[in-house]
DNA sequence: AACAATACCTGGCAGC
DNA sequence: TGCTGCCAGGTATTGT
């Protein structure tokens, strides 16, 4: 999934869609995703009119003329599909315009959620209380790093995945922007210089705007709203390419840490 | 409090 | 072809 560059390109794509449309229909076709949908989604939803479309972390925001905002989480394996010709096993969710168009959430593995709360009531979203700053804006700078990781004993690939620390990194692009900074993961995160994490910082926003910019990653699960699959995948350097070649001589490894695996090349990255 | 491990659910793929 | 085991981008919770 979806990490932060494939929920902005899935949000980028729905909003040609939906944005400025009346809601004919809001459709549940199962009870639930990660948790239920809202009892009163379809009736809250249907008939509005959706205002503007966002982004916090990896959350996609779709807001109503109704005063309502719609959270809706990826998980691991989750996509809108637009347009589709036919409706599909785990099309969870359908919503249908005036004008036609349909879109349809689906996600097989059902780790995403779909939440409704009062726009003004966003900041409480439990989801949302905690969250880090967002690293393409200007919160992100390696003073605030260095200052969060404070005292971390943890390894800064941990710490990167933390949603506190920084909000929409995922295992992927955790990967390839230490790669890209050449800091090696199981690094200490509270041992990290400032000017490593200076660099860090732009190696991150570097990485995440070059797969945005690609139209987000595809791997297993992932497809572009319109349908097209996402191509930055051929672009990881790291990522999935364990006994690869790096560029400096070295090799890339693999190790497992907590269910997740890393991908590193411990010559260049120390 | 901080950290590590596990649970959640399903499908795809490699290997036999 | 069919079976088995392993792997997967997520968050939340539990245990140490």
């Amino acid at each position: 999934m979806p990490e932060l560059p494939e929920v902005e390109t899935t949000v980028r794509g729905l909003t040609p869609v939906l944005q400025g449309e009346r809601l004919k229909s809001v459709v549940t076709r199962r009870g639930d995703l990660r948790r239920p949908f809202p009892d009163d989604l379809a009736q809250r939803m249907t008939g509005a009119t959706i205002t503007a479309l966002g982004r916090r972390a990896k959350y996609g925001l779709i807001d109503t003329d109704r005063g309502d905002t719609m959270i809706f989480h990826l998980g691991m394996s989750g996509r809108w599909r637009v347009d589709p010709t036919e409706l599909e096993k785990h099309d969870h969710l359908v919503i249908e315009t005036d004008s036609g168009r349909r879109v349809a959430l689906s996600d097989p593995r059902r780790f995403g959620s779909v939440d409704l709360v009062p726009t003004a009531e966003l900041a409480a979203f439990p989801a949302f209380k905690a969250l880090g700053p967002e690293p393409l804006g200007p919160d992100l700078t390696g003073a605030y790093l260095k200052q969060a990781l404070k005292g971390r004993v943890a390894s800064i690939k941990q710490m990167l995945l933390d949603q506190r620390i920084v909000a929409g990194l995922g295992n992927i692009y955790v990967c390839e922007a230490l790669y890209a900074a050449r800091i090696s993961p199981k690094r200490e995160a509270s041992r990290i210089s400032l000017a490593k994490l200076d660099r860090l910082v732009t190696e991150i926003r570097a990485v995440l705007e070059s797969a945005i910019a690609a139209g987000g990653s595809s791997l297993r699960n992932f497809v572009h709203p319109d349908g097209n699959l996402g191509y930055f995948s051929k672009e990881f350097l790291v990522y999935g390419r364990e006994g690869e070649p790096c560029g400096c001589g070295g090799t890339v490894k693999r190790y497992v840490e907590g269910g997740r695996s890393t991908f590193w090349c411990p010559k260049c990255q120390s």
